[in-house]
DNA sequence: ATGCGCATGTAAGAGGTTACATGATTTT
DNA sequence: AAAATCATGTAACCTCTTACATGCGCAT
């Protein structure tokens, strides 16, 4: 259900599926992901709903690109969504499975490897955000409080990513020091 | 894929579907859920793949109960399961993507409202959380490093809930914060 | 000439949700 | 008498993933 809002979100200008799937994997990936196979069709749907149009223009290399923009009806359909209130589906978290069960395996050792190969996980998906941070610091001076209406929401996004990053850190360390000195003392 | 694992480490006593399902609503809504109607077919598929067993019993109220159980293979593949590295695989947080085209929309009062009521749903989740915790402490006073063995692990996976949600928490709180003295003041 | 980046898609299948179907016992 | 709880499932549908298919232009 989200998707459709998320891309009727991000064609504010013009863009294609190529495109999509690009803002996808720079400036989205924390928080959505999409393949280009979900796009396409999704986008030929927002198209059919009269959600958005499309306007074929040729590519400097490669086939046309197919142009997507936002209808009227599309900017209502997407601050509708805004006003349904929080999507805050539930999340399943396997690796979390995983520690609930940990219990069945009498290997300490291994107990210790899962979590620091989890922790080394999020520690490069923080240094990722960070770059992002860090990118956009070098764009603007006041950062954060002094961008834009518009970045002022999405740097709120990248915020969330740095807080839940670290908690899944922290909580990783702080396991890792239980499990040290229940076992190793 | 994660399923079939789950449900491998809740039958190391003999349990039903029924009886599975409430074990999800209970005590680990946090980090996994699933409906009936996706527990009974993956039960069967344990048994066709060997690595479950089931016996039919009578029940106090309504039908017979049919009580699955880990073979020795099916053992061997949950713990194969935990050398396999922590399952993290990427989470798509619809409220993040509200949030990043929240700019699209011009009611500051509306921001406010989604962000309070975002953080009222953490509120929720926490509570409930921390009366689980109580039942816990209740029942352990040494909780929760006294806790058993296969416990320990299962109170981690708690802790890593009770983290999680304060953590949503701070950013609401935060970003209420933020938004107030942009545009309150 | 081989592979990479650009650009579009389709098809099969896995995983999950919602709705439907059945029937016994216990509580209100 | 009606509703909730216990207990089993099936079917249709939606979402997402993986694999496949096509073809141009540019760099090595």
């Amino acid at each position: 259900m989200s998707l459709q809002h998320i891309l009727l979100g991000i064609i504010a200008e013009p863009k294609s599926g190529y495109d999509i799937k690009q803002e996808f994997d720079s400036s989205l990936k924390h928080f959505w992901f999409a393949e280009l196979s979900q796009i396409y069709p999704a986008l030929k749907k927002l198209v059919a709903d009269d959600l958005a149009r499309v306007e074929g223009v040729p590519s400097d290399k490669g086939p046309d690109k197919k142009l997507y923009s936002r209808t009227d009806a599309g900017t209502q359909a997407l601050i509708d969504w805004l006003h349904t209130g929080p999507a805050t589906s539930p999340v399943r978290h396997g690796f979390l499975g995983q520690v609930f069960f940990m219990g069945t395996q009498k290997d300490r050792e291994a107990a210790l490897k899962f979590f620091k190969e989890l922790k080394a996980h999020y520690q490069a998906r923080y240094a990722a955000l960070q770059a992002v941070e860090a990118g956009w610091k070098a764009q603007c001076p006041t950062y954060p409080d002094g961008l834009g209406d518009d970045d002022f929401f999405m740097q709120m996004t990248l915020d969330a990513g740095l807080r839940f990053q670290r908690s899944y850190m922290d909580w990783c360390t702080n396991s890792i020091d239980r499990i040290k000195s229940r076992y190793h003392d």
